[in-house]
DNA sequence: CACCATGTTCCTTG
DNA sequence: CCAAGGAACATGGT
């Protein structure tokens, strides 16, 4: 679930419930997620605090509390990993599997889940520091993507999901920014000319884009429960799609393509599965 | 049982 | 020293 579109989706939604919101007792049942802080700095920092705001950076979502009106704010980084979910349980309820922390809000809980324990939830927001420019900011051009795509031999594909060259895409965005883009995955980052670079920029922000207004007008789920595929608008109440179902290539090996109809081929780089049509990314 | 999985980081290899 | 690739992390789904 959570690349950019899910994050940004998942703070918008969130962002109303917790704002300006006390936190009266932190909870850490699976420590590994504080990584540096630990377990008494972060009780220390939050108990008592009111959240702010939420904001998201990348695939991050900043937190930003205090302690009291007067002092200053500071931050908590939370990263859901591959499988973790942040949601609001009505107090007094069972908790589910795989809580990482839980804030009580008096009334509600704040619970972050992550049964796979990729994600964070920290004080260390040095990490804010290395990611590369917003996707869908106004500062990005193209021309900067193709200044950093130019600096690398490694398949451009690989490059998107370094998060230094362009903060917040992941495994299947980078496949489907791509055969928008028409571009092979494989392709050698530094051979990707200017023109095929600006089409590229205008895939990656048309798909994020997209994926934010349709995650943004759905109800989520806060329960956290009965959602039992990790994809993140599934098991939502409505819509006429699920998220699956507008992925274009992404896990859809062997399956007609959907502009030409030749298979959709699935290879590895990297250690991570990319889906393209070889017929539509030829360059 | 085997293989796969939306992410990041560390270790090894060249 | 650097770049690139793969394993590791821990659990669940198919």
């Amino acid at each position: 679930m959570p690349e950019l579109p899910e994050v940004e989706v998942l703070v918008h939604h969130l962002r109303p419930l917790v704002q300006n919101r006390r936190i009266k007792r932190v909870s850490v049942v699976r420590r590994k997620v504080l990584r540096s802080t630990s377990e008494t700095e972060l009780k220390h920092a939050l108990e008592g605090a009111t959240i702010l705001d939420i904001q998201r950076r990348g695939k991050y979502l900043v937190f930003s509390c205090r302690a009291r009106p007067e002092l200053q704010p500071f931050l908590v980084l939370g990263h859901l990993g591959m499988t973790g979910r942040m949601f609001l349980l009505p107090e007094g309820r069972v908790l589910p599997r795989h809580v990482a922390v839980t804030l009580d809000l008096g009334g509600e809980m704040f619970i972050f889940q992550d049964p796979r324990i990729f994600g964070r939830f920290t004080l260390e927001a040095a990490c804010l520091r290395s990611l590369g420019p917003e996707p869908l900011s106004d500062e990005w051009t193209a021309h900067e993507l193709w200044r950093e795509l130019k600096r690398s031999r490694q398949p451009v594909k690989t490059r998107l999901l370094d998060q230094r060259t362009v903060a917040g895409i992941g495994n299947i965005y980078a496949s489907e920014a791509l055969f928008r883009a028409g571009i092979s995955p494989g392709m050698a980052a530094n051979r990707v000319s200017l023109a095929l670079a600006i089409r590229l920029w205008t895939a990656i922000r048309a798909v994020l884009t997209e994926a934010i207004n349709m995650g943004s007008t759905i109800p989520l789920n806060f329960s956290g429960a009965g959602e039992r595929n990790g994809l993140f608008y599934y098991g939502t109440a409505s819509g006429p799609q699920t998220s699956h179902e507008r992925l274009l290539v992404y896990d859809r090996a062997g399956q007609p393509c959907v502009a030409c109809g030749a298979k959709i081929k699935r290879v590895i780089h990297a250690a991570r599965s990319t889906f393209y049509c070889p017929r539509c990314q030829h360059r």
